[in-house]
DNA sequence: CCATGTTTAAAACACCTGTTTTTTGGAGGG
DNA sequence: CCCTCCAAAAAACAGGTGTTTTAAACATGG
């Protein structure tokens, strides 16, 4: 094996196993004798499977936390201080979520597993996302709350809530 | 113990814990300890794990069921022939799938759980749901398409999807 | 070439899982 | 009263889990 391409083969193989079947149904047996790896690389590699899952997600939302702050940047230095249109913050928010994904051909498999991480209500994997990029989440619905200043908090908060939730819902269902 | 409440111990127990857990993170020692019940009470009634969830969605599923067929019959006795509007369908629909749980005061519980049966794509619950209730919603979506005429199957099987979807989705996140 | 970091292989670890078996307890009917 | 039946309790079972350890092979850059 050339260079380090287990790291990549454990993850390729990994987020489709677990998008197919979820984190608890997947064994790390699964996982490394479908990408021909030995058992004790993830261990190696990422120290542990929560690890690994965490792994997963940061290959996505890493480079779409950066892409997003970079992207907020240069609207708000062309919008100069007024608040940015609605219209636009939502189309840039969809556009940066679905760059990467569309990159890699893995749209399917990446909204099934948001589809997991919001399922699992409690889980590890909520406070490591939330902690890990709560910061992109914030600077976003605060720009939200500049561009619908006559919206209460709440109801800006459940519109947002739900229309994000119809979106990942709708998009990690697509097989029939 | 009395009367075998044993069961119901379990059933009142499960159905919480599968709710905040999933399924495969609750383990059956999670739920006979904590229903105060001997380990083997759950094989011994249910013959398995599996065989328990599936009792757990029974015992909201089986009275939505009955009800919802007599209801249906009701307002086809009503509109003799006529299709039903949509709007009708709809309200009688949500109505009776709230009415169950809505009388054991667990609302919350029950949209969780199915979340967690729509999110788990290919278990043995959708297969066991979908062979033990497919025939009340094949009643349903007949009468939807009697209403909607106008509709191209596939137009209205999507909007009935991304309703439905959206509905449980946003309703078994109710947490904050 | 040596040293360092990867990778594989194989085995063992401790633990938890669902399930089964065996034993005990108790209530009801002949 | 005894016996049967059913529920409960306790223990044991077989298998899978994540993880760690050991060893040896391999590659790569200093």
């Amino acid at each position: 094996m050339a260079q380090s391409d287990t790291v990549t083969r454990i993850l390729d193989t990994a987020e489709v196993l677990f998008a197919e079947r979820g984190f608890a149904e997947t064994s790390l047996r699964n996982i490394t004798s479908k990408a021909r790896v030995n058992l004790a690389a993830v261990n190696y590699h990422f120290g542990s499977k929560k690890a690994l899952i965490q792994a997963v997600f940061s290959r996505y939302l890493d480079p779409f936390s950066e892409r997003f702050h970079t992207a907020l940047d240069e609207l708000e230095a062309h919008y100069q201080g007024q608040p940015i249109p609605l219209e636009v913050l939502l189309e840039t928010m969809a556009t940066t979520v679905l760059a990467v994904p569309a990159e890699r051909n893995s749209l399917k498999v990446f909204m099934r597993l948001l589809g997991l991480a919001y399922s699992q209500a409690q889980g590890h994997l909520r406070r490591y996302i939330q902690q890990q990029y709560g910061d992109v989440f914030t600077r976003f619905t605060e720009l939200v709350r500049k561009a619908t200043p006559e919206l209460p908090d709440a109801e800006r908060f459940w519109r947002l809530h739900f229309m994000l939730g119809t979106v990942i819902f709708t998009l990690s269902g697509l097989d029939a």
